[in-house]
DNA sequence: AATAATTTTTAGACTAGACTAAAAATTATT
DNA sequence: AATAATTTTTAGTCTAGTCTAAAAATTATT
């Protein structure tokens, strides 16, 4: 049984590594959690005993197996959590992830199993992000970012990078979500802000948010 | 804003208070806590300081109107997420207090507020008890123990005052429920057991029994 | 009223988790 | 290869919450 700080580390940690590959830096785990380098040291020397890591000096941690498994239910636990929240409870996609961050420290086998039953056994957050299984297997799914599309490339909205509230408040005024279709009509090389047709209607999106929509391609 | 462990001690006192009138001891939230009376003192002190009780050494404490509305407010998240885990998860009546534990800890006043819509605004939790309002004001109903009923009185069983497993998996296999009829048929002076009829059948209850079982009176 | 029993508080120690400041190791730069 | 910059670890401190053991206060009993 883990404490919930050391699920918020273990969480962090399988985050780092779905993006990075090799170790996972003292220092990265510490700017990811907001917290000291010499916090960090500490708690990767506690989970290592646990196995739930390996750890050599200088030279950043990897999950085991088990750390994974471990992480993927504490995901699972919180992205359920999160269709929960809007499925259910009227929340919007940028009131969910305070809460789920708590919730996803409840310990009952139970409760989470009824929970996905009662919610359809659902594949994706609000995000678009898929829900481990509770094997923790994580399906995943093709996408791309929408800053990598070609003039005249299509799809469809599957997925955000940035989740923060002010980002997903933005989508919602604009009118763009999971499942729109979006169709870049053109590229501006001076700024590299993309001319895209989205659900009929054309807009300029910049760069910046053009890196944080996930595109599926058809 | 108060630490899981505030709001446990809070609650203790809080239900200590219900069953005492005078001034909560020391010895009586250890041992309902189970926990240790120096460390009882200790937190008796922050509590005091924080506004949520009065405390005068060796005196014993009671709640401010502030610490009553506190408290009300953690019962009445621990009930509304009985009523959940029962209506829409599958948990049976014995089943939803640890998790209960869990689940009032958590802090967002919007989930509470849509969780109790998304309830239908129960009036009472899986074991009779009733909620509290959004304001904490906890509406008693007129509720005596089985144990206390004269031959040939009746009434319907509304509350039960043991919620342990144990107690409540007994009265499932006993047929003995929320709703359900009694009628005291004889009182057996003896061994102060009773002879009810509960819809229809008769069985005889021990004293012990019948003074854990709350029926209001018709 | 004095003594005994009980309750409550204090004093000091422990753990988890975080922090600061300094030391040690690694990596980058000249 | 030597030095500088960066990263990581260590050492020591702090807080919340708990504990044991002993002291102090209260209550009960003779």
């Amino acid at each position: 049984m883990f404490s919930q700080s050391e699920e918020n580390y273990i969480k962090a940690i399988y985050h780092l590594a779905t993006v990075s590959d090799k170790g996972i830096s003292t220092n990265a785990i510490a700017k990811k959690l907001t917290t000291k380098a010499s916090s960090v040291t500490d708690m990767i020397k506690k989970l290592s005993d646990k196995k739930v890591l390996v750890y050599k000096k200088y030279q950043g941690v990897t999950l085991t197996d088990f750390g994974k498994r471990t992480a993927a239910n504490i995901i699972r636990k919180h992205r359920l959590w999160e269709v929960f929240l809007v499925e259910k409870l009227n929340f919007t996609w940028d009131e969910v992830h305070e809460v789920a961050e708590q919730l996803e420290h409840i310990k009952s086998p139970k409760l989470i199993d009824e929970l996905d039953s009662f919610l359809g056994h659902p594949k994706r957050d609000p995000h678009g992000d898929p829900i481990p299984d509770k094997e923790g297997n994580l399906p995943q799914i093709q996408k791309s970012l929408l800053s990598t599309l070609e003039k005249n490339e299509k799809g469809v909205c599957v997925g955000v990078n940035d989740t923060s509230s002010e980002f997903l408040r933005f989508l919602d005024k604009q009118e763009i979500g999971l499942g729109k279709n979006i169709e870049v009509l053109d590229k501006e090389p001076f700024d590299d802000s993309f001319l895209v047709k989205i659900n009929g209607k054309e807009m300029t999106i910049s760069n910046k948010v053009a890196n944080n929509i996930y595109i599926q391609k058809n």
